[in-house]
DNA sequence: GCTTGTGAAGTCATTCACAGCG
DNA sequence: CGCTGTGAATGACTTCACAAGC
C-alpha cells in the first residue's frame, strides 16, 4: 500500500500538534486523496474509527506504524559513494526513524576509508560479509548504470530482501525481491512530456 | 505515459549497439513489460511497426524522443543547495540530454557564490528574476520540508510549469502545474511494509 | 510464419452512495 | 445528525487473442 507512508506522515504531524481526533475527510483533504479511498485503505488494516466522530490520532498512528513495520529496525547498505551515495547517506529520510545506514560500499580505493555521516566507506569486496554481519535487509544502489545489475545480484545472493535502485536500469532479479525504482531522469522526462502538451502560461503575475 | 522514458532508454541503447530492428516481445521482455502493453503504448503515438518484422529502432527512437519533447531544451532550476541539491546538480540525469541546470538557489549566504558543476549558487531572493531571465520551465525542490510549500508557490507564480519535489510534503498548487513527488523515506517505508510480510529468507547461498 | 494493431475480456483500483452506528 | 465501513458501480489500465499484413 503505497499511500501508507503518506498517512503516517500526516498523522505524525497531527500528533505533534496535539490533535486528538481526525475525520477521514479532513485527513484525506490535506493529502489530496479521496476520503473514501482513505477509509478503505484504513479498513484494510482492520483499524476502527468511531462513527460520528472520526479516528483517534494516537491509535491510528500506532496502527499505521505497525503496519509499515516501523516498530523494528531496518539496517541499510548503500552501494556507491558518489554524489548520490553521499547525499543519501546524509539525507534525513535515510537516517531518521527506524532506518539506519550501517554500511557504505564503493569500488574506488580513493573513497574507501572516507567517513560519511559517521559511517566509514568500505571496499565493495566486503559486500557479502557486511550484509551478513550487519544483517542488512535493504540495499540501496547508487552506482552507475553499468554496475547496477551485478551489484543487485550480489546483494540478492547475500540475503538482502529489498532494494531501492537509483541507477537507470531495469534490474532482473528473483521475484521474491522487492525493488523500488527511483529514476531521476525519467521524472524529468515525464514532466517534459506533459509540459509540451500544456499551453504556455503567460508571464509571472498574470492570470 | 510513465513508461515512455523506459522505452526511450532501451531504444537509445539498441541504437548504440547498432541494432536496426526490434520486435515488441524482445523490447518488452528486456523491460519487464507485457508485449501487448508496449504495442498499445506505441500505437498511441501513431507509430507504425512492420508486421512480421517489428519496429525500426531509429524511427521509433525519434518518435519517442519527440513524444517526450526531448527535441527541445528544458532549463531547470534547483532550489536548495544542501546534500541533495548538490548531488542532483551533478547527477547524470540532470545534466544529460536536453535538461540543463541553469540555476541553483539557496537561502544560506554561506552557500551563495559556491560553484556546483559549473553553476554558481544564487540567493533565493533572486528566484523570480532567475526564472524569468533563464526561462526556467521545470523547478526542482530540494529544500527542507518546511520551506517546500512556499518555494513551490513562488516558482509557480514566477511562471514555472512543472516541479519535481524531493521534500516530504504534499504540495497544494494550481492544478495546471505538473508535480512529480520523489520521496526517499516513503520508498523505504513501502519496502519495510512488504519486507515485514515476506517470510525470512535463508542464509546466503541457500535456496 | 512471424509480428503488429486492436476489439473484447479481464483485472484491479477508485469512487459513489448509503446502511449502520455512535 | 455526522462519520465510518462497505456493497455496488464506475473507471482505468492490462492482457488476451486474433484478424490483417508483411
Amino acid at each position: 500500500m503505497a499511500r501508507l507512508p503518506l498517512y503516517h506522515r500526516a498523522l505524525a504531524e497531527l500528533e505533534q500538534r496535539g490533535v486528538h481526533t481526525v475525520a477521514s475527510s479532513d485527513l484525506a483533504g490535506s493529502l489530496g486523496v479521496n476520503p473514501a479511498t482513505l477509509r478503505r485503505d484504513l479498513s484494510r488494516l482492520g483499524s476502527f474509527g468511531t462513527r460520528g466522530t472520526g479516528y483517534e490520532v494516537l491509535t491510528l498512528l500506532s496502527t499505521v506504524r505497525r503496519a509499515l513495520a516501523l516498530d523494528r529496525e531496518w539496517p541499510l547498505a548503500i552501494v556507491g559513494a558518489g554524489n548520490l551515495g553521499h547525499a543519501l547517506a546524509r539525507s534525513e529520510g535515510f537516517t531518521t526513524g527506524r532506518f539506519h545506514v550501517v554500511a557504505i560500499l564503493d569500488v574506488d580505493p580513493a573513497k574507501v576509508g572516507e567517513e560519511i555521516a559517521g559511517t566509514v566507506v568500505r571496499h565493495l569486496e566486503q559486500l557479502e560479509r557486511v550484509v551478513a554481519d550487519e544483517k542488512v535487509s535493504i540495499g540501496v544502489i547508487a552506482t552507475p548504470a553499468s554496475a547496477a545489475q551485478d551489484i543487485a545480484a550480489r546483494l540478492a545472493a547475500a540475503g538482502v530482501r529489498a532494494l531501492v535502485n537509483f541507477a537507470p536500469v531495469v534490474l532482473s532479479l528473483p521475484p521474491e525481491l522487492r525493488v523500488r525504482q527511483v529514476d531521476l531522469s525519467a521524472e524529468l522526462e515525464v514532466l517534459a512530456f506533459y509540459g509540451a502538451r500544456t499551453p504556455a502560461r503567460t508571464a509571472p503575475g498574470a492570470g
